[in-house]
DNA sequence: CATAAATTATCACCTGCTGCTAATACTATA
DNA sequence: TATAGTATTAGCAGCAGGTGATAATTTATG
C-alpha cells in the first residue's frame, strides 16, 4: 500500500501535520520513510510547519492528556446551584478508535459541568435517563446546558443536554443528594 | 525549601518511581537536582527500579492516555449477547485531581463490556438509572458484570454492574436498539 | 537553455541516555 | 582501629534523535 507515492509539498505538510498531530512519537526517519522522502525534508516541512522536536511533541502530548481535564470545558455561563452553560470542540484525542466520541467522554463533560456548577467534587451520584442519540465525531462545537430542575426530599435534579448547532445528541438527568458542605447525609434514603 | 535533605536509599527511590509515574517527563538531571544527588545515583536508582529513559516513558504515558483505551478490561468470559464478565484494575492513570475514579471511567468500562458483549461498535444508545454508590480510587480490582436482562419491543435491556470484592460501586442499565447486521434470525418476531 | 524551487547530502554540535570502570565516601562491626 | 560492605560519585566512549548551516543535486517552468 504505497499510498504516499511522491505527494506535492503542501499536501505532505498537511499530511505530516495530521500524522504527528495523532501520533506525536514518529521520528524524523520515520517520517522520511512514510513519506518517501529524506530526513532533511522532513526537517524542513516540521521547520515550516512550527512542529517540534519528538521529545517536545511527546512532553506536550502527556501534559495534555495527563493533565486532568480530558475535555476543557470553556464555561460560558455559570450560575451556582442554577444553570450552566459551556461550550467544548471535539478533538481527535476524544474520539475512539472507531473515530466517534465515545459516550463515556459526554457523560463526563456533563459531569464536569454539573460538578462546576454544584460545586461539589464527588458525591455518590445517581443518573437516570441517559440518552445518546447521534455519534459525534471530532472538530464538533457541542453546547452543553445543565440546569436544576427540582428539588425532592434530599435530593436534587439536574438535567443536561448536550447539543450541535440544532442537533440534540446526548441527554442525561443527574440526581444528586444534597450534602452541606461539611456535613454529608447520615440517612441514606435511597430507593431502588 | 529542601525537603529532600538527603533521604535514605530506599526512600529516595520510592519517591523517585512516584514523581517519575507522575510526570514521565523528567531528565535525570533534574532528578539528581530534586533529590539533591549525582545523576549517577539517579541512574542506578532507576536502573535497580527498572524505570527506563524519559523518551520511553513519554512515549508509553502517550500511549497510555492517548491510546485510545483508557481503561483495558480483561475478559473473564463472554457469551455473545448474552452475558460477560471482566476485571479492571483501577491505576493512578484513571483517577481525578481528587484521586478518585470519575464515574464517566466507569461509565466507560461498563459501556466496554457492553459494546464487546453486543458486537457493536456503536448504536444509539440509552441508559438508565446510573448509581456511581462509593467513589472509588486507584489500585483496586473491579469486576465488570453484564447481562442482557430482557428484550421489550426492538430493545434491549442490558444490566452492567461494578463491584470490588465486596461492595457494588457502580451500577447501569443499558437499553439498545436492536439493528441486526451479523446475527442471524431474530428479525420479524420480537416477543420474548 | 537558464532560472527558481524543491529536495537531498553532509558536517559539526547538542541533549539525554547507556555501559563500563574506577575512585571515594559512609557506615557497621569484629 | 582496621576492615569489610554498601552507597555514592566521577569519567569516558558511544548511541539516538535533533539543530543549524551550507552545498550539491534534482525537478519543474519560463
Amino acid at each position: 500500500m504505497d499510498k504516499k507515492r511522491r505527494l506535492d509539498k503542501d499536501t505532505r505538510r498537511e499530511r505530516m501535520a495530521a500524522m504527528l498531530h495523532h501520533d506525536p512519537g514518529k521520528t524524523d526517519r520515520d517520517l522520511a520513510e512514510a513519506f518517501g522522502v529524506s530526513v532533511a525534508t522532513v526537517r524542513l516541512d516540521r521547520k515550516m510547519l512550527g512542529i517540534p522536536q519528538m521529545r517536545n511533541r511527546l512532553e506536550a502530548a502527556v501534559q495534555n492528556t495527563a493533565g486532568e481535564s480530558l475535555h476543557d470545558l470553556e464555561i460560558i455561563s455559570l450560575e451556582q446551584g442554577r444553570e450552566g452553560l459551556a461550550l467544548v470542540r471535539t478533538t481527535d484525542e476524544m474520539t475512539d478508535a472507531a473515530g466517534i466520541v465515545p459516550a463515556s467522554k459526554l457523560y463526563g463533560m456533563a459531569a464536569e459541568l454539573v460538578q462546576t456548577m454544584m460545586n461539589r467534587s464527588f458525591s455518590p451520584t445517581q443518573v437516570g435517563n441517559i440518552k445518546y442519540k447521534q455519534p459525534c465525531g471530532s472538530g464538533v462545537q457541542l453546547v452543553v446546558k445543565a440546569k436544576v430542575a427540582h428539588r425532592h426530599g434530599s435530593k436534587q435534579y439536574v438535567y443536561v443536554q448536550i447539543t450541535t448547532r440544532d442537533t440534540e445528541l446526548f441527554r442525561a438527568k443527574f440526581i444528586m443528594n444534597i450534602l452541606n458542605e461539611d456535613e454529608g447525609d447520615t440517612d441514606g434514603k435511597n430507593s431502588g
